[in-house]
DNA sequence: TAGATTGTTAATCGATTAACAATC
DNA sequence: TAGATTGTTAATCGATTAACAATC
């Protein structure tokens, strides 16, 4: 794997790249070429092979790229075997629809404990998660080296449970909660990833209204 | 409001603004310079006050930009006035949770409907909302004219129900499916704004697996 | 008035697209 | 071999940053 700083514009399109390949790999497709992969993305071709360029050499010329192994390469350019453990702050509806209905195991993520502070759902366990008190969120994260917390706490927790996440050597944060994480100053490197619905349905209410 | 188009990068950086504006406008902050917003933003000034002038000039020489007034200004791009009607199609763990907890009003949208194909659903209320069988759709799009429809169904009716809510007219589609939707074809003008968990988890896999 | 800060024009930087030699 | 298609270098396009005259 070249070392190189890639763009944010092409790690954005990582995935689109993964979710494609693994329909086209579904659907049977054997090879593609640059230019084929690119009408269906709405990419140009230029652009997919400046992309993967950054990786290495996926494709073979007068051939394309074989769907499955790029399909392979870049789930590990994703870092997708890395076995990466996850756990999930707020069992509100939010968090409950993600334990109940989101795949983490498709990302690669084992999704090993969920924490709340409503004393009914203390101890239980939701589609085989086990729900903790928050107040054993700091001494779990000590015995269980964990990736990622994700926060779907309600906004007024949301610093406070960030910090602890940090304190407890996560490596990122997946925030759900409507404010922005501010990280940077704590010196850790953690990565913070923003899941914003309310800026996603103002930009989808500009557009809509800007139309004639 | 000048006619120019605004770029996509600027678009997105609207909700992130009003978003700020609300929070100091809340802390009592009467006026704020482009380059202290920008602090407080991670922005440069200059990027600032570029992205305002693509809608107007709101600001005064040696003073800055009011923030209550600014915030009602990017409020009133965003078409948060507009009355907007959404009504939502699914209602299973997703959708409860956004009937329930996510502020469609705080958007300037007004929740007016859900559909759902389970029996035990449809005809109660969930937060004060109807719940309609998805037969019924159709027929509810001619008499309700609806703005925009939510996508939290399973994958495989996603592009079925895209197409219907386009057929009833919605100016926009807000889709949490974990599928590129292909609209561009229906000549409908219809805008797709995608909320996808599993890319935005995979992105931030990368980004703590390339971490030193 | 002097200092601060805007809106805008120009300069720079980065990302996308085009072109093409290499080669399967 | 001839046709197709890559990886990469160069050209273009767009977005961000810097500079500055205008002015509150």
């Amino acid at each position: 794997m070249k070392k190189q700083k890639v763009s944010s514009a092409v790690i954005r399109r990582l995935p689109r790249y993964y979710r494609h390949l693994t329909d086209l790999s579904q659907a049977g497709v054997v090879r593609i070429s640059s230019s084929a992969l690119g009408k269906s993305m709405n990419l140009t071709a230029s652009q997919i092979r400046q992309d993967l360029s950054c990786f290495g050499e996926f494709g073979q010329q007068g051939y394309g790229y074989n769907v499955e192994s790029l399909r392979d390469e870049v789930a590990e350019i994703l870092g997708m075997s890395r076995s990466h453990t996850i756990v999930i702050l707020g069992v509100g509806n939010l968090g409950r629809a993600l334990i109940e209905n989101f795949s983490f195991a498709n990302g690669g993520f084992e999704l090993t404990a969920a924490f709340d502070v409503a004393p009914e759902l203390i101890g239980t366990q939701i589609s085989g998660i086990q729900v903790y008190s928050i107040a054993e969120l700091d001494q779990y994260l000590q015995d269980h080296p964990t990736s990622v917390g994700v926060l779907t706490v309600p906004q007024s927790a949301a610093a406070a449970m960030s910090e602890r996440l940090i304190r407890g050597g996560v490596k990122g944060i997946w925030n759900f909660t409507n404010s922005d994480l501010h990280v940077e100053n704590s010196g850790s490197g953690v990565i913070v990833e923003n899941v914003h619905f309310a800026d996603s349905l103002l930009t989808l209410s500009y557009l809509i209204s800007e139309e004639p």
